[in-house]
DNA sequence: TTCCACTTTCTCATTCAATGAGAAGATTTT
DNA sequence: AAAATCTTCTCATTGAATGAGAAAGTGGAA
């Protein structure tokens, strides 16, 4: 078992368990012992004593092949983290999939990336780029431009510093063309983008404030061919994330 | 600070911190430090300590009042949990909301309660009992009793045989007539329940069956007083059902 | 304003739980 | 059948976790 890895001293025991958890990330399906091990640059018998513990509390499901995957409780867990935005905004979502009969998103900043948080489609069109708990980079998509453009100049000037991936010839990666964009989204509180993630989709994206704050988006994906449907369905986002907004003011029970 | 609990002693770093992430379950809101070292039965200083580490790590978030939330690390981790069912039986619950316009939601069995891990609604009708990540019973729902009677008898025994909670007056908590309706359901490979946990709502379900055993149930609720729409509907649950069960042994990419 | 009650933050000497190499067995591959 | 890989488990050693308590912060009442 060779580990040929920098060991990290001074590592506490809470870190290795939480990298244990991480190594799930960005993976699909299932891990065995080893490999999470080998993710998690920890000694496999260590690994082997916190995949324990963890499976007997619920964070981890062992399947009947022997291999591990994330458990219920964990998404149980996760069931409750940003609730206030998340459950208040889903119904209206719902009702505008039912109205635009487009793919419905709604995603919130993390980092340097938008964090999609929910989601509305049915088999029709099934998403091709974003997933639910997925993440894109902020500058190529309807809903990341909007959240890159609600957060201060030294926010969006360190942004546009990077290097930005380009998952088609068409994005936009050029800072001052991008520096235009977001002014441009900033002055008319909408984002439209075209063929910027995939060659035959464009998205459309308002914000969602609160508080003063932009503490989201919502947005539509369609055809790129159908550009000409924007001006029909910008108001049917609009009003949607205007329902929000009052809910999230109103609020019933006192959630957050 | 009166630490009065009893102090288990023998307890593991792990379990510390992982009962802080369970102080967490069945709260709505956000939890001050002191809050959350009662609900963990750990000391303060502990609690404090821990509470740093998740934080660092994204597992918990800190609100401007100070008090913490379940972070979106967590929530993303879930997201990873069962999804090979998830994503998959997705869009076609999705498609059965358009055609039913009912509130349509998918269960799995956790222990002695059902789960729900999906849930399609708009404004139109809220749910009023189970939540996107909620538990209910097993003997009051309709989906509830197919994840009952997919079990082998000695667990429908032993379930039965505990005391059974009653939501409304109606509900049937009598063991004798509760094993009644739990052959039928088996005969008849669906179920229905009327004012079981509210006086106004009933609901229907059918399996959903995979290598050879029940993973999960597809339901519909609807207003009690509209029983005669069940020809109906069945047909399309069960439709649905049959795509669900299609695409998880067809399988595109090779998840699980 | 001051007082009081409660919460958060942090330190440090002590101790108890975590550690991981390695052995043995199980399973899969060649 | 041998080789390779993975899982399980033990135990002497060590170092990270512990939690009482001090100090500072917060907020409400009078």
């Amino acid at each position: 078992m060779g580990d040929a890895e920098i060991r990290e001293s001074g590592q506490s025991v809470t870190s290795r368990a939480l990298s244990i958890l991480a190594a799930f990330e960005n993976t699909t399906g299932s891990l065995s012992v080893s490999r999470i091990a080998q993710r998690a640059h920890l000694p496999l018998s260590t690994t082997y004593r916190l995949i324990a513990e963890l499976e007997e509390w619920g964070g981890l499901r062992r399947g009947s092949d022997g291999k591990y995957q994330i458990g219920f409780r964990i998404w149980e867990l996760g069931q409750m983290a940003g609730r206030r935005l998340r459950d208040r905004a889903h119904p209206f979502l719902q009702d505008l999939f039912e109205l635009a009969h487009e793919n419905v998103h709604m995603a919130i900043r993390e980092g340097v990336q938008s964090l999609y948080v929910d989601k509305i489609y049915g088999t029709k069109h099934m998403p091709k780029i974003s997933r639910l708990g997925g993440r894109l980079p902020l500058h190529a998509t309807a809903v990341g431009r909007l959240l890159l453009a609600s957060q201060p100049d030294w926010f969006v000037d360190a942004y546009l510093e990077r290097e930005l991936e380009a998952p088609t010839p068409k994005t936009v990666t050029d800072p001052v063309e991008l520096r235009a964009i977001i002014e441009e989204v900033r002055a008319t509180n909408y984002s439209v983008t075209n063929e910027q993630m995939r060659l035959d989709a464009m998205s459309l994206a308002v914000p969602v404030v609160f508080n003063g704050g932009v503490v989201a988006a919502v947005g539509l994906v369609f055809d790129s061919h159908r550009s000409r449907e924007v001006p029909r369905l910008l108001p049917m986002l609009r009003g949607t994330v205007e329902r929000i907004e009052n809910v999230m003011r109103g609020g019933t029970a006192g959630l957050h």
